[in-house]
DNA sequence: CGTCTAATGCAACTGCAAGTTGCATTGAGG
DNA sequence: CCTCAATGCAACTTGCAGTTGCATTAGACG
């Protein structure tokens, strides 16, 4: 809740799409309100829309900036270890006002649908490291996806989350981690 | 498109109802136009406003209706054989516009929300089916619960054209049904 | 067949939020 | 200190949800 001062530059920019997150994760929508955005970014309203015209650019521009922080990849030393971090990681972010919101992007906009299939893929590739890993300390055989393991292992969290609306139980996530330790083998 | 008319009574909540499921599979999104529904069931806007007092109370109804549909669980005389049905099934439901829309509701209405777990218990149940049989018939040992296996099998398939936003080949379609029927082992 | 009433049609309304516009202010670089 | 582009500001337009008062009409009942 800024103050409405002439400040110019990228830092209004950062200020703005900041806001957006904000007002995405209190309303819990995509469907947020300009205004309010506007409010929280100590910004005028007219200043919103030159820089990005239509609501939805400007949902999109944040939503980006949001996909590029970097989700740090657990290293324990053992294999179920680095899983089961993940694995808490996702159900954390899936019952989150915010991870919720962003995961009903689905068909939100073109743009959107065309960088997703990148950004899960990144997403995976970068948890197989733990696999990877295991697989140099010879916890196990190199199997040949090791992203397609990652997603099929969150795909059960991901799903009873959002569709099911079933609360997610450690045994449950116990369960994601024990069928891909299972199919290591 | 009907014309406009005077008729009364459950016929116009039908109409009604089934204008509101073509307009979601048109538009592609819940946050339908209330005058295109009214257009396209032949009846005033006044009319739906009556007996739905909100949008989201239309919508609402429109979907419960549609959930009542009942789903065929396929019988073809094998485990796998069922399962592949189930599991194109499921992926022609994701891959198509009023699919995509219903899956969308996630969080969309706290009444819906909290009979979504009832409605996929259903569903999962009804599927177990074809492992129950499959048990009858000697193909396997009788699961701890089937339901879950069902869950398991078809979460990747919404995971993936939900979020991951790729499309789903049959050797992924593969996969699922045959980790299901490895873990019936 | 006539009558009465509740459901429907209709048109004009309010309210809210997206998006626009013309003009006054102000910050930063020369 | 001057200039000009970026910002602030207020008053618009537009689209759609939801409302309202009144005219019509289906259909039940005698």
């Amino acid at each position: 809740m800024n103050e409405p001062s002439h400040r110019r530059g990228k830092v209004v920019d950062d200020n703005i799409l900041r806001a957006v997150i904000s007002v995405i994760e209190e309303s819990g929508t995509l469907l947020i309100k300009v205004d309010r955005v506007a409010e929280l970014a100590g910004v005028n309203k007219t200043t919103i829309y030159r820089r990005f015209p239509k609501r939805d650019d400007l949902v999109l521009a944040a939503i980006l900036a949001q996909a590029e922080t970097v989700v740090p990849i657990p290293d324990v030393g053992s294999l179920r270890g680095d899983l089961w971090e993940i694995v808490v990681m996702v159900r954390a972010t899936v019952a989150s006002n915010l991870g919720r919101a962003l995961l009903s992007a689905s068909a939100a906009s073109p743009e959107l649908d065309e960088l997703r299939p990148a950004y899960w893929q990144t997403r995976f590739d970068a948890a197989a490291k733990v696999i990877d890993r295991a697989v140099e300390r010879g916890e196990c055989a190199a199997p040949q996806d090791p992203g397609l393991l990652i997603e099929l292992m969150v795909a059960p969290i991901h799903f009873r989350a959002t569709q099911v609306g079933v609360d997610i139980s450690d045994e449950f996530l116990a369960v994601q981690v024990d069928r891909l330790v299972a199919a290591l083998r």
